[in-house]
DNA sequence: TGTGGTTACTTGACATATCAACTAAACTGC
DNA sequence: GCAGTTTAGTTGATATGTCAAGTAACCACA
């Protein structure tokens, strides 16, 4: 028996089918989490610091701290600490920028490129592995559902 | 242009459907997670101390903090500290069993309860309020895509 | 030009996650 | 009945998330 159903029994079921998308939802994603968690730790990084080298390289240029908190779900502070431990690696380098002072660039450098370099192929084969036993057309119906469950998110308020 | 669709575009597409649906569920489960973050914390408490005492009233019994452990996606140390401060609060309560005295049994409190009560009301309706958007249906297709996502997760051996 | 508001971060306090290592109690085998 | 193993939980170090508050630079306007 799943932990997720487990919990169904315990709990008398759910009160609506809307939770029970929830919560299944929170759980898959924590059990897709964990394998991702694992295979970043084995290269040194962790799955945030791997999103921030991920958005630069995408980035194609240094972009400003902010810039990176954007593209995240991470909160700004969070992403100060995340770059510390990045430049510490020696995988990202700290700018401040001439023409605004208040603003500090982050450059991934070749070390960090590397590093992603040495992950693409592995996070592929994991992604697939992942969900071998999922067809094509299951995986673009996922897709699109989640997307419309995205729609309506409060927390989804896009930038002007 | 959502932020997701944003990254699509950054990132030069996907590698494969199968990466696109797995960040995506990633992204959906974070937003969603910040809305109910967002509804503890106006009641005091985190998503994490809400699960324990949730599986606390399930449980209909005082449980062993592995067994609160076991329900839970957190690794074992974690639950010391969220039980620490649950206790803290006057949420619940530890105790050194008889019987076996390495273990250690919580039992939720009268405070706990009400405070759990107090939110079941809201959290249907964010649940609801979160998906008013997406019809039965729709609900239940994602729940099974979900649920066989799943299935072959390498973190979901279950236990004996 | 100088004063007040905005912007871009940073810092600090705290909650939580991870792993590794530790303690204490119970069990197992000889 | 004691040594070795297992089990239950705690502790410590580090990474990350949260909010609130602080700092430094820029901008707008009198």
């Amino acid at each position: 028996m799943s932990q997720l159903q487990f919990e169904i029994k315990q709990n008398k079921g759910f009160t609506s089918t809307a939770e029970e998308a929830l919560l299944n939802l929170q759980r898959t994603a924590d059990h897709i989490q964990i394998a991702y968690t694992r295979l970043f730790r084995e290269h040194g990084i962790t799955s945030q610091q791997y999103n921030v080298l991920r958005i630069l390289r995408g980035a194609g240029e240094p972009l400003p701290i902010l810039e990176v908190g954007d593209r995240m779900v991470t909160v700004v502070p969070a992403i100060t600490g995340l770059i510390d431990r990045l430049e510490k690696q020696g995988l990202v380098r700290r700018t401040r920028s001439e023409a605004d002072r208040r603003v500090v660039t982050v450059t991934i450098l070749g070390k960090g490129l590397s590093l992603l370099g040495d992950l693409d192929k592995p996070i592929v084969t994991l992604s697939k592995q992942l969900l071998t036993h999922m067809e094509e057309k299951e995986l673009k119906k996922t897709i699109q559902l989640l997307e419309k469950m995205r729609q309506h998110c409060p927390s989804c308020q896009e930038k002007p």
